[in-house]
DNA sequence: CAGTTCCATGACTTGAGGTCATTCTATGAG
DNA sequence: CTCATAGAATGACCTCAAGTCATGGAACTG
């Protein structure tokens, strides 16, 4: 298993063509145009010409600033995620509340958040399911590089105040963290992605709530301490 | 949000052509082809001239009988995760040791079957990530459809044990399984989707058991009735 | 002003998915 | 055995989008 990706599959190429100094407000009205017709049309079926003629330029020069479609995409998908809140960034009240209703706040506002302005949101669907694993490695390095959403400190954060366990590795705590908000909130939020736990059949969406608290119980046990 | 994918984003097409009776072998060799082209090629990579060449057949045959790449992709996906065992597969001296001793059982058991035959299993992973999110969700339909490991009677079978908690919705229970061993087992197994919880520097491969035994004790607090 | 680097352009190339009129072939009736 | 017919196979052809590149400005530099 060890060689398919690096010997099988073709080489990405995701060149970091360095940030050229005149040419930075077009670039990121590029990225904005981009976005914006990632999130509406999917990343196949977007078209680097529509995104051209949007912003009334040629098309080569979007790819002599970013390479490639994929290239382009990376870029949207990084501004898109550095968008989102991080964790810490719930009002104090909440912060002092401790670890679990920091989560409880965020779940609870996501859907708000989204239905507010649902493009990055979309965008970084796009990025964790709809383009491809060359690029979702990408993506992996990127979150271990940034950590965007602030998880590592947040995991930090929990543990000095003793709301987490501490017989778990902190990297084991931060991945199932990542990955359960992740898809909870993707489940909660998408209708691709729902495997039936929001939209069966005309579940009510009063019913949201009484998801997110259990939600929330089933993860205070999982990783948190022991209560009382 | 609501209109996103039904009004945006270009129509899919995973038309169901109907198996023509003549035709079965035939289909079954096209998708045998197929799954070992994506598996090696990533989706976007795999020519579908190249499946057609290698069985010495036209391109438009494979359209006549798929459809579209997506289509013809769609099969091969179902086919690989038919290919996978079903949770309660593990012999019955596991099966009686309970729930989460199946668990152990197959996560233990996953690297091996993955490199005794990782086509399959790749082609999983493409379907989970590497495709679109159109596929994404005709991905949820089927496993709503057809439940292909079994984790529903899995899950009504630890909940006989009384192994599990009664205070979740079996709905619930069965997202939070799903999303977990997935995540898990792709980290386990794959260097793209490995968010540096078994690779981050050299880990020794011992460093593996001990994972999934936290990982395994994680699960049971989150979802395991108290214990004793 | 001259020289140089960067940037924009759009016509062009490449190549993959997808179509379709035609041809072939298996089957079963007479 | 022959012919009729439906389904399957073919490959030339079409479409269209990503990506290239030679050329011609535009803006700094000294």
């Amino acid at each position: 298993m060890s060689g398919i990706s690096s010997s099988l599959v073709s080489p990405p190429r995701y060149r970091n063509l360095p940030a050229r100094p005149r040419s930075e407000g077009k670039r990121a009205r590029i990225v904005d145009a981009a976005m914006r017709h990632f999130a509406e049309q999917g990343y196949n079926a977007a078209r680097v010409g529509d995104i051209a003629a949007a912003l009334g330029i040629a098309k080569g020069s979007i790819f002599q600033h970013f390479g490639s479609k994929d290239g382009l995409f990376f870029e949207v998908y990084k501004k898109a995620v550095r968008s989102f809140p991080r964790y810490l960034d719930a009002p104090v009240e909440v912060r002092d509340r401790g670890f679990f209703e920091v989560l409880r706040y965020w779940l609870a506002r996501t859907e708000h958040l989204v239905h507010e302005d649902w493009i990055p949101y979309r965008v970084s669907l796009l990025g964790n399911y709809g383009t491809d694993l060359a690029l979702k490695r990408e993506i992996n390095r990127f979150f271990m590089a940034e950590d965007p959403y602030g998880t590592v400190t947040f995991v930090r954060f929990g543990l000095q105040r003793g709301e987490l366990r501490k017989d778990l590795d902190q990297e084991m705590i931060v991945s199932i963290l990542d990955w359960t908000m992740e898809r909870f909130q993707d489940a909660l939020l998408t209708e691709e992605l729902d495997p039936g736990l929001f939209r069966r059949q005309g579940d009510p969406s009063e019913k949201k709530d009484a998801r997110i608290a259990q939600f929330l119980d089933v993860l205070q046990r999982a990783i948190g301490a022991e209560r009382r």
